[in-house]
DNA sequence: TCTTGACCTTCCAGCAGCGGGAACCTTCAT
DNA sequence: ATGAAGGTTCCCGCTGCTGGAAGGTCAAGA
């Protein structure tokens, strides 16, 4: 099948389907006229890919994880390892979000948000308050 | 000053400072040898900058904000729209990662994450399931 | 005075993860 | 025959820097 064919089935855009070949993700053959020919296996990987993506897990990752998928011999704790660091990740980054969060809140608070000059946000971002975004 | 100490004042890598002139952000002086030329202003700035982009402000609303800054017939409530609307993408983002991870733990869990091949993780993302990171 | 080392300068390349668009070829329906 | 809708390669752009090469400058020590 072509390319704009496996794109509607596995749900990612053309564009990043040809990227995913670039950079050893995928290997589709070829037809004679120089088009790339997908095969049910070859739409299942993608489909792999572009969930794991959704999960927010970066292309290296995604690669492994491509890799251990095609391992009979695998062990799922090597997986579960990987997806527990990653969550461990995405929990970080919920807790730094957090912290920006509440700092933020707090200096739009301080300020009138009126026809005046006079601005805390501003004042703040001058002359810095203790506590700042980045722990 | 040189621009290794006006880094060392404002906290910014010497490359960044670099680049954040390349983009227009700053312009400090030159002396005849060559090298920039940073006065207090300069540092100030620097330091503004420093710290807006600490509260993950992006480099073009930082370019909106140095110049609400600079301006003495601003009104207060445009530097707290800015701020509120950066509040807003914050959250938004902080709603995606806890989805994410809501996700992401749920099948860490069904994961038994032993010697055995058979992995609950590698079918989600094989087979998919209902509920998948993004909205 | 000479040299060493720490600065400074410019420019170029690269990261993630694609997206846009040019310039061209193929296929299919009319 | 023709035109639209696909396909192909290639290269540039985005964000926000960071690293490195190749060179100029300056202050201090031998």
């Amino acid at each position: 099948m072509n390319i704009g064919d496996a794109s509607a089935l596995c749900g990612l855009p053309v564009k990043t389907i040809r990227y995913y070949e670039d950079i050893g993700l995928i290997e589709p053959a070829r037809r004679n006229n120089g088009y790339r020919d997908y095969v049910d296996a070859d739409v299942s990987r993608l489909t792999f890919l572009q969930r794991a993506r959704n999960l927010g897990f970066s292309i290296e990752t995604c690669r492994s994880l491509l890799k251990l998928r095609e391992d009979r011999n695998r062990a799922s704790a090597e997986v579960k390892r990987i997806a527990q660091e990653h969550l461990e990740e995405i929990d970080h980054k919920i807790q730094e979000l957090n912290a920006l969060r509440e700092t933020l809140h707090d200096v739009i608070d301080a300020c009138p948000g009126d026809q005046t000059a006079a601005c805390p946000i501003l004042d703040e971002l001058a002359e810095g308050g203790r506590r700042c975004g980045k722990t």
